[in-house]
RNA sequence: GGGCUCUUAGCUCAGUUGGUUAGAGCGCUACCUUGACAUGGUAGAGGUCAUAGGUUCGAGUCCUAUAGAGCCCACCA
């Protein structure tokens, strides 16, 4: 075999493995009915993205979980793919066309979307590709994009639909309108940021009088907009003014005064201006008294010709500056006050957003919520951590209508077409046609003179029909029966409401008359569900506790960190960081402590490597389980006992989530019970004195402990250990570890007996490395143990394991106290069940030994005063249960016998 | 305004249903290039578990309040 080089280098196998790993499709999953199907969906990064932490942390779990299922033998999909992403895309295609000094309307929608697809084609797989140097073992086969022909044709599907149910409709409403992007955008797309901005009380002037009324507001440049002012029916300061109406400064316009419930009588002068047209409140009290809508802004939220000339051009913030100085001018305000108040801004561009008054498309959404608040609530779908059911509970209980149409191009066109002819001929032709097909004619007139809806459909109304969409939905087929429900989804909880939600809600709709696996039409909600379990990962933040952003700079980029350490140590590191459902504050020499472990991993297997080419053993001898063998010693029974508990734990802890928990498992478990002590212990044996028969069969059973350690790991470091394992298999070249077998425990190697012993073993050899440290004994120094052990069974452990003493505590002979005569010039410990003494003649200072077991005795006389305190309690005694009174009083035992012999020792070499 | 989370070693964090002497990684100190690994080994220093009460035989763990940090939701202009 070649040498292994000292040092792990990732780069030399990440490549050759990911292509080996295609190259034999191990990566593809297909309807098998002799298998149980698992399954994920890939939350699907916008094509406009490029790879962040954040995707390393959510792609490596979910890495995680499918190759554990995949080793555990299920036929394992992880579907990938990516999302259209509409205002994103549609951004960085207009922003290229700028630096050409074009507009998207200069090219026209056709040639623009030309224009967006070729971009997609160019730059769209960027964040594909960078996942796959992650090692994620996605089913690129299947790989969709939210505007494939197939999706599409879902949208279209669920689109008509809800349309037929009654559940989407078309209406002008105030809806969230960004004045940048010029499209309009939902409720949750918008950001409540907190702003110190200012109230300013302007004077309306009561018609026919010279009596002034004050009115407050944030914002005065609406006041342009004004078609009444309101107060509260039972406000006694203001009821007098009920009837009358006021002249809208600067316009000139009258309007009356109305009352309405909504007013806070408490707020301001409790009277408040209505703008029907630029406030969602506004919109609803004019809703309520037959207001006209006045809108002054145009789509950039500049003046219209809705207002007087002067103003009419500016933009808002401009429109402020000049009405407040114009309304100062003419002493219209009374005075103005500092406020702070929440505006919106939109989520991509974070322009503050303007309510708009528009016609929109909207989804209903209470009846949809209905069935998805019960899954959760009933546990068919479960969260982890559980604690986000409540924001769930919370938002899904206080729905409200999803605005659904987008004023942009880049995106699935409205299924909605408009006879031209509306206006003149059959009232009935105003009806939208809404047809899964292109319609050719009006279905009232017969009119060829059709137009589609101009909108295009918000980017979530594809996500939300993910998981099934991917997998064919409409059309009913082999791979939804099988693989749908899909099992896990793994997400950042900020996409709670945009996706999670709305994917339940969706699944819950339509796979009612989708087909089983076993041919039942899906009924029960554990069949609906899209998925029955979440994740919702940690929000990766940098040490200053701030979120990772382009803006700040402070986002590492993921490809720098995998060349600089490895993908391993990138996804190691990260996995085990992030504990479930808190937030994780990461920088990169954080990977250190990944790449250590990949490379004590990999030092691991270099040494049982060396010697198995040392002692010429064939590589296909190791693997053939040689574990039932008589001659097992308190090693192999030990790290046999430690791996099966392992094991059991890594199910318990990857079945419940605590995905970091199970990375802190196996780190402790290979490198400080594997590497620390097995692989030393076995040092012991293979350059000790036995038969190289005898060192075969403990090596071959040293290389297959590390053959399931191997395959442990491998959902985690998919790379170092593939390429261990094909140094430990070179018998089966096109074989992997990744479809390897995931090792099942064995409960009958949990051995406590064994771990007892082995315990006993290292807290001894601790003491005389501790002793030998503190007396400053220095490592060239040979030294001797004397047992004295008047009970016996203990000391005959030490015996029967003396070459581990040898080894392990450096030591070159152990005897046994003969004479009953201690010696003095030495080292004394009290372990459990008796003493060793460390003869150090001419190098002992008594002084430091003295001072070491002062501090010993101290430490101890502490724990005795606690315990006995404890034990003196007689309602501890009584009400405690027997165990653990018995094991206090136990331990108050050897807490006493060690101090008197540690006392004796502390005399005999005073004296 | 409502809801949620966090506060444990210098730093970043574990600590399952309350029960041995509260752990890890990094950093720090001392020693060691001992035939896998200095990306390493051995030993060590370092903690009144935010604060105050309470429940309990027993609290880092459960309850209440307080302080600080953060997040989400909310149409008081």
């Amino acid at each position: 075999m070649t040498e292994l080089p000292k040092a792990y280098i990732p780069a030399d196998t990440e490549e050759k493995w990911y292509s080996f790993w295609e190259e034999l499709r191990l990566f593809h999953a297909e309807p098998n009915p002799a298998k149980t199907p698992y399954a994920i969906v890939i939350p699907p990064p916008n094509i406009t993205g490029i790879l962040t932490m954040g995707h390393v942390l959510n792609n490596t779990i979910q890495d995680v979980f499918v190759r554990w299922n995949r080793m555990k033998g299920r036929e394992t999909l992880w579907m990938p793919g990516t999302d259209h992403a509409g205002i994103a895309t549609q951004n960085v295609v207009e922003k290229s066309l700028s630096r050409q000094h074009k507009t998207r309307h200069d090219l026209g929608r056709e040639d623009f979307l030309k224009r967006v697809w070729e971009w997609k084609k160019e730059y769209g797989g960027t964040i594909i590709k960078q996942l796959r140097k992650l090692g994620t073992s996605c089913d690129w086969e299947r790989e969709r994009f939210t505007m494939d022909e197939g999706l599409s044709r879902a949208v279209q599907e669920i689109f008509v639909r809800l349309f037929e149910k009654g559940l989407i409709y078309r209406g002008k409403y105030i809806v969230n309108w960004c004045p940048k992007d010029h499209t309009a955008i939902s409720d949750d797309e918008v950001n409540s940021i907190d702003h110190e901005g200012q109230l300013y009380y302007v004077r309306y002037r009561v018609t026919n009088s010279q009596q002034y009324i004050s009115v407050a507001t944030t914002r005065p440049e609406t006041i342009l907009g004004d078609v009444a002012v309101a107060i509260h029916p039972d406000d006694e300061r203001h009821r007098h003014l009920l009837g009358k109406t006021v002249i809208l400064p600067l316009v000139e316009r009258e309007i009356p005064i109305i009352a309405d419930q909504f007013v806070d009588p408490a707020f301001g002068t409790g009277i408040v201006k209505i703008t029907p047209a630029h406030d969602p409140n506004d919109f609803w009290v004019g809703q309520r008294h037959n207001l006209p809508q006045i809108n002054i802004f145009d789509v950039s939220a500049k003046l219209n010709d809705a207002v007087p000339q002067k103003y009419r051009g500016l933009d808002r913030f401009e429109a402020r500056k000049i009405i407040l100085k114009d309304l100062q001018d003419q002493n219209g305000i009374e005075k103005i006050e500092k406020h702070v108040s929440a505006i919106g801004h939109c989520y991509r561009c974070d322009t503050m957003i303007e309510p708009y008054l528009s016609d929109q498309w909207f989804v209903k959404m209470k009846p949809l919520a209905g069935p998805a608040l019960r899954v959760v609530q009933n546990g068919t779908v479960r969260f982890h951590p559980d604690r986000w059911v409540k924001t769930y509970e919370h938002w899904m209980s206080n729905i409200r209508d999803w605005c659904i149409s987008r004023q942009l191009w880049w995106g699935h066109r409205i299924p909605v077409w408009y006879c031209v002819k509306s206006l003149t001929n059959n009232p009935r032709c105003k009806d939208p046609i809404v047809a899964r097909v292109v319609p050719t004619q009006c279905p009232h007139c017969g009119s060829m003179h059709l137009s589609q809806d101009e909108d295009v459909l918000d980017t979530w109304f594809s996500s939300w029909l993910w998981p099934f969409s991917t997998l064919g939905w409409p059309k009913d087929n082999p791979d939804l029966r099988y693989f749908y429900p899909t099992d896990a989804l793994v997400t950042a909880p900020d996409i709670i409401f945009f996706w999670v939600a709305r994917m339940i809600m969706a699944g819950m709709e339509v796979m009612g008359d989708i087909p089983t696996s076993k041919g039942l039409v899906r009924a029960s909600d554990s069949e609906l569900v899209p998925f029955r379990d979440v994740y919702f990962t940690s929000i990766i933040r940098d040490l200053k506790g701030r979120k990772m952003s382009k803006s700040l700079g402070n986002s590492p980029d993921p490809l720098d960190v995998i060349s600089e350490y490895g993908a391993d140590a990138l996804r190691f590191t990260i996995v085990y960081l992030a504990p479930l459902g808190q937030d994780v504050l990461y920088s990169n020499d954080k990977c250190e402590m990944g790449r250590n472990f990949a490379n004590k991993v990999w030092n691991a297997g270099r040494f049982l490597l060396m010697n198995r080419s040392q002692l010429g053993i064939e590589s296909h001898v190791n693997m053939s389980s040689n574990l039932d063998e008589q001659h097992l010693d308190l090693a192999d029974r030990w790290i046999l006992s430690r791996l099966n508990s392992t094991i059991v734990s890594l199910e318990e802890t990857l079945g419940a989530f605590d995905i970091n928990l199970a990375a802190k498992t196996l780190y402790d478990f290979i490198w400080h019970d594997f590497c620390d002590w097995y692989v030393e212990m076995v040092k012991g044996r293979l350059y000790g004195d036995d038969a190289d028969q005898v060192k075969r069969s403990v090596l071959s059973r040293a290389l297959t402990i590390f053959d399931r350690i191997l395959r442990l790991l491998h959902p985690f470091m998919p790379f170092v250990t593939e390429e261990l394992w094909h140094y430990l298999e070179t018998r089966k070249p096109r074989e992997s570890v990744m479809v390897a077998a995931y090792p099942t425990p064995d409960p009958r190697w949990i051995d406590e007996t064994v771990e007892k012993e082995m315990a006993f073993v290292q807290s001894t050899i601790n003491s005389v490395r501790n002793a030998r440290g503190e007396l400053m004994v220095p490592p060239s120094r040979e030294i001797e143990l004397i047992l004295h052990f008047p009970t016996g069974a203990n000391g005959d452990i030490v015996k029967k394991y003396q070459n581990y003493f040898l080894r392990l505590a450096r030591v070159t002979k152990i005897s046994n106290l003969t004479g009953g005569q201690k010696p003095k010039h030495a080292a004394s410990l009290v372990i459990q069940g008796g003493e060793l003494f460390i003869p150090l003649e001419g190098i002992i200072d008594l002084d430091a030994e003295r001072e070491r077991i002062e501090k010993e005795l101290s430490r101890l006389a502490n724990l005795c005063e606690t315990t006995e305190r404890k034990l003196a309690n007689q309602s501890f005694t009584a009400k405690a249960p027997k165990e653990i009174v018995d094991k206090e009083r136990e331990k108050l035992q050897s807490f006493r016998e060690t101090i008197e012999k540690l006392r004796h020792n502390l005399e005999r070499i005073s004296s």
